[in-house]
RNA sequence: GCGGGAGUAGCUCAGCUGGUUAGAGCGCCAGGUUGUGGCCCUGGAGGCCGUGGGUUCAAGUCCCAUUUCUCGCCCCA
């Protein structure tokens, strides 16, 4: 075999894109409810988008980034991401000055060099929403609201929502302090990774695997009781609306979330059906995004979905969309002087709309029944030299196996009545 | 980037300790009616045994490398 798809990327096959139309139909569908509208992005961008937006420190950026340049030798990265090309896009077009509120939506490719694993790819593809312009816990909420109801439609159950708050500006960089303050001691004792961590990203050490790390961070104080007061009443509005709503979930003050830009509410929905890659929804708040890509201060929540990711658990759990739109019709004709009047009424048949098909190689009655059969045909016509000369066409019904002779000019009302 | 498992027909897999022309089920094609499907029967097509080296009289089988998939770490959707 020469050729295959890069590593990491996979072919959507015939009989595997219904699956992936039924997942983003819903989705479509759940976001017309919500009044969220699809806003489509280039698939790359400069880098320095996602660099500064994501941040210099993260793991997306300093490893997983498909960075090319162009031939006018400007640097260029494959969407990284989904959220920090909506906000430029937001921000380059101006639309917070359309309406104070603008909610979006996006299904699209994301790109990372990554070593691939179950529900890992290097092209993988995302839903996602992202609201501008309130700062409304309610909105938090509504954002939550929608992803639950998404894997609620889709019938995806046990799936776990963790929530926290990153707090902000104010209470952030106090929180990270009192961090440091109380990892210092035990920093040799660190992980490498954390070690690198305790600088440049310190929050990332709460969530760390390595059992000894664990050990040391056990202890350490909640960030949720070192919240600003805005932060920690926005905290509780959100969980507050959030038992409104019915949506259960775990507070986890050890969520943490790997791109710099979140603010306030970072959450995910977990599945055990995922194995070691349990996330398919994650995301927050990004307040100050907005501004620092050179727009106003625009507050803004959102999140992303994996659709490789949802569609597993769907595999987990049996859940099979609705498929199949086989042809009502075969039209079946046997010999040469047949051809043209079967070729004529195919078309005719797909005129009026009846999803019709035909044999086009040549086959014998026998193996054409047997496609039809096949194609879960519901009526076959069959032309023959008998019937052409008669000016007749037989129509077969598949399920109760009658057979009419029905005049050529009248077959496709025929078929039409009998289908409808 | 690190560690474990795997790669044989379109699909799911079998090939024991190296030994003739590499097998099964499903699928596909054809026949069993002269112009009639599902079930059944018969026959057929289809494999550089992932790729490249090595050991050997002899390699699908043993060794090395490589590549892809897969599971875990890391991270994320």
């Amino acid at each position: 075999m020469r050729y295959s798809a890069p590593r990491g990327t996979q072919d959507i096959l015939p009989r595997e894109s219904p699956r992936w139309q039924y997942v983003e139909g819903k989705f479509r569908d759940i976001c017309r409810l919500f009044g969220y509208n699809e806003l489509r992005t280039p698939t790359f961008e400069e880098t320095d988008l996602f660099t500064r937006s994501v941040g210099e420190h993260t793991d997306i950026v300093s490893k997983e980034m498909y960075t090319f340049q162009d031939r006018g030798e400007r640097s260029m990265t494959l969407r990284a991401e989904g959220t920090a090309p909506i906000v430029r896009a937001y921000v380059q077009h101006k639309l917070h000055g359309e309406q104070p509120v603008n909610k979006f939506y996006y299904i699209t490719g994301v790109f990372r060099y990554e070593r691939p694993q179950a529900g890992r790819y290097r092209e993988h593809h995302q839903v996602g929403i992202e609201a501008f312009g309130s700062q409304d816990p309610a909105m938090d909420a509504e954002v939550i609201a929608l992803g639950s109801q998404f894997l609620a439609t889709l019938g995806v159950g046990g799936c776990e929502l963790k929530i926290n708050s990153v707090g902000c500006p104010e209470c952030a960089p106090q929180y990270k302090d009192a961090l440091r303050q109380d990892v210092k001691p035990y920093l040799n004792e660190l992980c490498e990774t954390c070690q690198v961590r305790y600088d440049t990203n310190p929050l990332r050490m709460l969530d760390c695997k390595a059992p000894g790390c664990k050990e040391f961070t056990v202890n350490i104080p909640s960030i949720v009781d070192h919240l600003c007061q805005d932060c920690g009443d926005h905290l509780k509005a959100v969980l507050r609306y959030l038992d409104d709503l019915g949506i259960s979930y775990i507070l986890d003050p050890r969520l943490v979330r790997g791109l710099d830009y979140y603010t306030k509410t970072a959450f995910e929905f977990q599945s055990a059906d995922l194995g070691a890659q349990s996330t398919v929804i994650g995301g927050g708040r990004y307040d100050g995004l907005v501004t620092q890509m050179g727009g106003p201060p625009t507050p803004a929540v959102g999140f992303g979905c994996g659709i490789e990711r949802m569609l597993l658990i769907m595999e987990a759990q049996g859940i099979e969309p609705p498929i199949n739109v086989h042809p009502s019709v075969f039209v079946i004709t046997l010999g040469e002087a047949t051809r043209e009047l079967g070729i004529k009424l195919l078309a005719d048949l797909r005129k009026a709309g009846i999803a019709a098909e035909t044999d086009y190689s040549g086959k014998s009655m026998k193996s054409q029944m047997k496609a039809a059969d096949r194609e879960q045909a519901k009526f076959v016509v069959i032309i023959g030299e008998d019937e052409l000369n008669q000016g007749l066409v037989k129509v077969r019904n598949m399920g109760t196996k009658e057979e009419n002779d029905v005049p050529i000019c009248e077959a496709v009302e025929k078929i039409a009545e009998a289908l409808s």
